[in-house]
This record gives C-alpha cells, structure tokens and sequence, in this order.
DNA sequence: CTACTATTCAATTAATTAATTGAATAGTAG
DNA sequence: CTACTATTCAATTAATTAATTGAATAGTAG
C-alpha cells in the first residue's frame, strides 16, 4: 500500500532524528563525545584515552562527523576534533543526566567505584562561587592544561593531577580547597582529593564538570586567566 | 592484558549511558517517545498512531522500558505506557532541538513538506502569552482530547482537528487564531491552520508543543481548564 | 625524492538489532 | 468455563553495526 505524504513526511523526520540516536547509541562514541566536550583532541590522544585503536577510534569519529556533532581540522599530519557546537556538549550532559536520573545500574557502579575516595559533600554552587570571589576556597581544576584553556570553572586555577605532587607548595593549607574535573565519572578530581588528604590538605571533590556548570548557569571563562 | 579498575569503571560507565543511546537509536521508538511526551496512550493506539503492527510496537515499548525511559500499567486488558519521567519527554526534545540545529536535510524535509501550508511566523512566546492573559488571541490545542488533558499551553482551548470543520462557529472572527499541536513535525496544526483560513478566519500555527512552552518556562496546565 | 608520521578506508568476520509470524499469556464478558 | 480481546514472547530471517587488519592516503622532515 502506498505511504499518504503525512506518513512518508513522519518516517523521514525520524530517521532523521535517529541519526543523532544511533551516533550515540555506542559505549566508544560517548566516551569520545564525553572527551571532546572538554575540548579539542587528536586522533591518537583521543584513542590512547578511550583505550581505543586509531583505526576504531577514527571509525567511530566518522560516525560521529556524519551526524554533524563532531567536526575535524588538520594541523600538519594531526587531525583535531572538536564537538561541532557547544549544544553537542550540553546534549550529552543531558544524556548523561538523564542516565544517572533513570538508571540504578550508574548509580550502583559509580558509589561502588567512588566508595571511601573522596567525600560527595553536596555543594550549594552560588556559596562556592561566592567564597571563590571572596578568596576564601581554592579550586583546582585537575584536567590537562588544554581542557582548562578550553573552558574553566571561572576562579579555577589549574594544576593538572600529573602535577600536583611536586606543586603541592603552590597550595594554601589554611582554607578549603574543592578539586573538580571532566565530571561525575571522572576520576581525575577524587585521585587529586586522595592526595591532598594524605598531604594534611583540606580537601573535597567537585562532582560537577564544566558543562555542568555552565548549564546551571554559572560563569565559565577561557584561556589562561583564572576569571 | 587486565583492564586496571579505573578502565573497568569508565567502560561500565559508558555502557550505562549507551542504554539510553541504544534506546533512542530507532526512528521507530523516536517515534513513539513523541507520541507518549504528549501523554499516556494503550499498545494498540501507539501502534496505530505510528503505522506499526501490534507485535513491533510491543517488542519497541519493551526495549524503552528496559532503559526505563517509560512505563506501563494494566487497565483491563489494555495496557497504558507513559514516559516514566517529565525528564524524558524533555531529553527527547533535547535531542529533536540539537537534529534540527546540526541537521540540514531535516530542515529540508521540513520546509519542502510545509511550503505553502502555513505561515510560520516567528512568535514571540511572552507577547502571545500576554495577549492570550488579555483575551486578544485564540490558542488552539488541536492534539486529542486525551493529549490536552495532560498538558496543554496555559489558556488553551481543545479542539480537536476532527471536529474543527463542525465546530468552527465556536471560534471569534474578530481576532487572531494560534493553532499548536505536537510539536514542529506534527502536522495536525498545519491542517487546521488551512481550514480555518479557507473559511475566513487569521489563523497562524505555533511551531512549539507543550514540551517547547515548558522548556521556555512558560506555563502549562492540565486538565480540562484552559488555565 | 625517500622514509617517516598520523589518519582513513576497505574487506572480512562476528555480534547485534529489527521485523515477521505464530504461539503463549493475561484479562474479561457472557 | 468458553471465547473473545489486547499484549507479549520466541523463533526465524534479514539487515545493520562493530572491531580487526592491512592497504591507502596525506603531510612533512631531511
């Protein structure tokens, strides 16, 4: 039986929309997207963090490139990828929201994973700000250097976790310092708060990352300086 | 070689959130997520809405329930699925905003299937607001009677695209006429838009559904009051 | 121009997903 | 209890997706 418009009109408008759905229906793509979201990376970066091969990880990176969410550019023999627009991050944000909302299974891996790392404080985000301003709190952003520039918790300083044991001096020990990183199941921020602790530092783990937020619409800066 | 715990983690992480990929990777169950955000609706009735067999529909419902994104009850011998959370008829139209901003070909889809059919003007969603407060405008909720009562655009009124042709008497001459449905690819409003103009009256169509109001932060109601 | 680097592509194999069909299940009217 | 309704499940077939491997491509240093 022929399809009426209306209906041929509703089968392509979906299938359109599941191109979006299938880009992200792989363990390996969000874990690129979740990477990329932080900023622009390599090929062979991106493979060596996911744990992928360059060939997979480029497979999957066409995937995502033909679903417009992810967008390339070529520096000599390198190519860098970066999320194709900051709604592509917020996407996955949301995503990943929706996940750790629905899902018991995350959140039953995540505490196990976390257990005794670090303590979960809830934090009031407007009084950490606040006391950001005020110099009274000190936040480390514990990503690479590059992730920092790309986007920061604005009064982040940034002090890479690969760093931290030779710059522990560069830290005052007479306020609280609050560690954050790519995001709930990044595990960057809570190996920082480890050390910190064992350096008689008063320390706690930030869940939020920099997408988090920005979606709650708090300030994030770029570049170098801290605000 | 052993994947260290930290490796084990992030891969049980991300096949977590894949759950939720996987579930929106088919036009089909797209589909039927866009039908349930608009309200609670049997196996049969989806089935029918989405021009599926009974048998696919179920095997689909199945596959969503299992990422948990919606939910079922008995009623008799029909079972009613709903989405389980506000929050998934809200991701679904997240990743609907992010197909249409990164996808080209939907716009086209779109543009081609509605030339001619009405005139999209851009609506300035607190100035319609305002001007329905003051009773200068006519907001039609043209989904079914079920869809409204669910949730409609505060100071709508129903009426329903089938019964449009027999009740337009009930409808002012002398003031604008919004028509709004599901959302940007239903076509229920653009039907009734062509109606109402052949006989007369200003009607325009509301490209937003009830998740677009409410994701703006305008008000929605239920039940049968408009307000 | 050669030999390297990083990346992508194509072919192959394996795994997963999708639709159909008929059977099974659950609820209910009479 | 029977015969119906609506829904779900399992088996089967077909289509799609994923990873690997080796070849191909593009850029560049010397």
């Amino acid at each position: 039986m022929m399809k009426n418009p209306k209906r041929m009109f509703k089968d392509r408008v979906y299938e359109q929309l599941a191109r979006i759905g299938k880009a992200v229906a792989s363990p390996q793509r969000l874990e690129l997207l979740d990477l990329l979201s932080q900023g622009p990376r390599t090929v062979e970066n991106l493979a060596q963090e996911a744990h992928l091969t360059v060939a997979n990880t480029s497979r999957h990176l066409q995937i995502l490139r033909a679903a417009r969410l992810v967008e390339a550019e070529k520096e000599g023999v390198f190519v860098r990828y970066r999320v194709a627009d900051e709604a592509v991050a917020d996407f996955f944000r949301s995503l990943r929201v929706l996940a750790a909302s629905r899902l018991a299974e995350l959140d039953q891996i995540t505490r196990h994973f976390f257990k005794d790392r670090d303590a979960l404080e809830p934090v009031d985000r407007q009084a950490l700000l606040a006391r950001v301003r005020k110099g009274l709190v000190t936040v480390l952003d514990v990503r690479p250097p590059e992730e920092y520039r790309s986007g920061h918790i604005a009064g982040a300083m940034s002090l890479p976790l690969h760093a931290l044991q030779e710059r522990l001096a560069e830290l005052p020990r007479n306020q609280d310092i609050v560690a954050y990183c790519r995001g709930p199941y990044c595990v960057l921020a809570a190996q920082a708060v480890e050390l910190l602790r064992e350096h008689g530092f008063r320390a706690v783990r930030l869940e939020d990352g920099v997408t988090d937020w920005r979606a709650h619409g708090l300030p994030v800066a770029r570049g170098d300086k801290a605000f």
